[in-house]
DNA sequence: TTCACACAGAGAGCACTGCTCTCGCCTAGA
DNA sequence: TCTAGGCGAGAGCAGTGCTCTCTGTGTGAA
């Protein structure tokens, strides 16, 4: 790589960083003219790197499910492929202490959409690596025979879950064992965001237990027994 | 009521009235000056009203709880009191159908918080009404004797649940049921804020039979049978 | 080794924002 | 009747995102 393009890949990264601090200590609404004031240039050297701000912010956005998705794949990896349920309590822990290391980014990735924002492609494919972590564990379940739901489902339900089934990511994995994975995946999102967006105020007061309760919960829900 | 009383509360609810247009229409970067501008007023007026912009959100907010509330109540109440997985299945479908038709507020209230906005006081009483009506259905199930679940809880969760139950609102439900009741309450507002923040495009063609899926499956979580 | 050129940053500027303050009008209510 | 106070207008401040033009300089080709 020439000098040049290193440089632009330097102060990118620089440009990132100190809007990721921002981010951390104000909040979501992240000044681009502050950022630039940090790194002692004026605001206009900025856009020589992103476009907008939204483009900026979605470079943010990208690098935090990737950071996001890291964080879970080494944690489940960690177990033993054997332990469902270990895999599955590493999955939500993992998630849950990014997420709190990281609120405000959590909110940007999984709170309400900003402005007229709509994600762009590049985002979907690292939304999805935790997902693809969950699927892993549901997929070796179903392999193994530990994975015994077979819930009847409604035929439009089961007609989009074959539909993703088809997709090789989601290949081997039963549409009624999908279908609860989808339930508990939306559960575990609910219950983080209604911790980290304060939303259990006066009624939990140990979030982690309540955590761990609810992780368990949804692990028994999923079928996997210790 | 005098006639200047009169008309501050008329152009208070008219301004909150655009207000809720503009954010319905152009999303959650409200302006106060453009709210200002199609009152045909000059935005200082404004602050006559409403002391800042976050005020006004603030306003909002309220109204939107108290809305979803309103809906939320008649809608469960129109169902028979003995059919608990009636009045479950209508809370949630209220709950959703507001939420629908007013997604930019869904977002405002259930959303990630506001950058440095604190949820005042004001807000946590509406934004306890549609979870009353849950805890009322688990109130009559555990009375009539329809709920029957009975999980061991950890300690410092059955510590926290008991403190709530000790609250007249709670009263009567057993931690158990409490704590079911809060599993299914994530879910469904896991499963909806997906929905409405685009996390399950490419997943889910069809929003209605999924939704009813997952209402049904935590109804039957919660010993809700038909 | 030389040198054109493109790239990065500076700076000015536009249209917008939230919010403050001051100035008057005008009427509601004592 | 008459005044205190409510209310809107308007100017202004500090900040925002973004655009455009200008210039120095280091790079990579000749």
């Amino acid at each position: 790589m020439g000098v040049r393009a290193q440089a632009r890949v330097d102060t990118t990264e620089a440009i990132k960083q100190t809007a990721r601090r921002h981010l951390a200590q104000d909040g979501p609404n992240l000044s681009l003219r502050a950022v630039a004031r940090d790194l002692g240039v004026v605001s206009s050297a900025v856009y020589r790197y992103f476009a907008s701000r939204d483009d900026l912010l979605t470079a943010l956005i990208v690098d935090g499910y990737d950071a996001l998705g890291a964080n879970v794949e080494v944690a489940e990896a960690r177990q033993p492929r054997g332990d469902l349920a270990a895999r599955w309590f590493a999955l939500g822990r993992a998630i849950r202490a990014w997420a709190r290391a990281n609120p405000h980014e959590y909110a940007l990735l999984y709170g309400s959409p900003v402005p007229g924002y709509a994600a762009p492609r590049d985002t979907v494919e690292p939304a999805n690596r935790p997902v693809l972590v969950l699927v892993s564990i549901l997929r070796d379940g179903a392999a193994s025979g530990t994975l015994t739901v077979n819930d009847r489902l409604p035929r439009a339900v089961r007609a989009d879950l074959a539909q993703l089934i088809a997709t090789p990511e989601f290949a081997d994995v039963s549409p009624a064992v999908l279908a609860r994975g989808m339930t508990a995946w939306a559960q575990l999102f609910g219950t983080l965001s209604f911790e980290l967006f304060g939303r259990l105020t006066g009624a939990v007061t140990n979030y982690d237990a309540y955590f761990e309760y609810q992780l368990k919960a949804m692990g028994s829900y999923l079928g996997l027994h210790r």
